[in-house]
DNA sequence: GCCTTTATTTCGAGC
DNA sequence: GCTCGAAGTAAAGGC
């Protein structure tokens, strides 16, 4: 792996070797002090300060300052980054189109730029999500309630995707929506929305139940379930092989 | 400003420089192969590659791959960071409480590391919110329709916080939702709820009226606002002053 | 491209 | 601390 670094440089010196580097396709981090101009799907204006820059070869861009996981301006990957030296100054300029963005990056001084290789390892393999507590439901179906058959997992209904639908002992119905924690009105509207989609396609007067399966529910989602019949099935969040 | 910079350090003297920065409220950038686990709300396992790795003296934690927005693996604010060498690599582990999350990061090879002084200039002015958009309503109330008067922008009701309240030409109670951007199904299931809700609260058979202001609707959401007799009105997103 | 939903969402405000 | 909703959400999957 190839990594270069210039301390301290000109401006323009920097310039050459970001230009170098988008060539080669590498990641770039510059430190320096820096105003940010966004413009595009809303619109932003950052006074000088002293950030992180990192631009990917994918187009994306991220400023950091010192606080917070989130970037203070960022474009999206599928951008192009430019680099320019106006008033002696560098300016990085990185654009995208649909939305049309322009996220604007001038430099009054900078004071590191490194430039990297990096290739290859970007599988991350997420265990705990959504689809592990399907597969938990599928695999053991008493955990939604005793005598719950569960008929498809991929059911597309006129209100969307429908997490596991099935019958019930008595061969009812049964939408069952699942959250991998605690949820909010937000939830309970979905799955209402689902049952209605699914009474709709039923025969006249086929009694539809709702379930969401979820660790726990907020109050004002309680009273909504309430509300529209819908129930709740409490479902430890983790526990799969660990503990 | 002062910037340290290691080029191919060893372990140690990475270790040692981070320990430093740590000390120092740094922003630290390594840059090297590494693999990453994660443990916590979810657990995730990455294995050896070459990545960005940002640590910022607020516990934030990012791992960059050369591709994407999102960090790949990460950690938010409030973190804390240790660093140590074992079997002669350097680790570094990032652990935060409630909930009780881990992050381990294990170089097999250490080719950069910087230090920052990163300071000051945090705050962005975002224009074009939604917060925005309420501003514009209660300046031009015509913009949801002819004769609409604003009441209260910061009405409580059962369901929630209503965006903008007032009432209409005939004197009729509208309850108004504001989205900055096109929108589907959840805001019209937003806006049933706060209807409901002052339907509740004003006297019986009050008739309430719901209006969506957004640029625009997708279709199952228009379908769900036609079900429950709510409105929309296009607003145009930006234009304010600019064109 | 649009639509829909998830996310280790993050973030901020209010209670 | 929890709840709720916004975000320039991003990212994935389907059409």
């Amino acid at each position: 792996m190839t990594a270069t670094t210039l301390h301290e440089p000109s401006h323009r010196e920097a310039l050459w070797e970001l230009e170098a580097a988008f060539e080669r396709g590498d990641v770039v981090t510059l430190f320096g002090t820096c105003t940010v101009e966004y413009d595009g799907r809303a619109a932003s204006s950052l006074g000088p300060g002293a950030r992180l820059l990192v631009l990917k070869p994918d187009g994306s861009a991220l400023v950091h300052t010192d606080e917070g996981r989130t970037p203070v301006n960022w474009q999206p990957p599928g951008s192009e980054h430019r680099a320019a030296v106006r008033d002696g100054r560098l300016r990085v300029r990185s654009v995208r189109t649909t939305p049309a963005e322009t996220l604007d990056v001038r430099f009054s001084a900078v004071d590191h730029l490194a430039a990297y290789g990096v290739t290859g390892g970007r599988d991350v393999e997420v265990v705990g999500s959504e689809a592990d507590l399907k597969e938990r439901i599928v695999a053991d179906p008493s955990l939604v309630e005793a005598g719950f058959e569960p008929l498809a997992t991929e059911r597309e209904s006129e209100a969307g995707h429908i997490d596991v639908f099935g019958r019930d002992a008595e061969g009812r119905p049964v939408v069952v929506e699942l959250k991998r924690r605690r949820v909010g009105p937000d939830a309970a509207g979905q799955l209402a929305r689902y049952v209605n989609a699914i009474e709709r396609e039923e025969p006249d007067g086929t009694e539809v139940r709702g379930v969401l399966v979820a660790p726990s529910v907020t109050d004002r989602a309680r009273d909504l379930l309430a509300e529209e019949e819908l129930e709740h099935v409490a479902v430890d969040p983790a526990a799969s092989d660990d503990e």
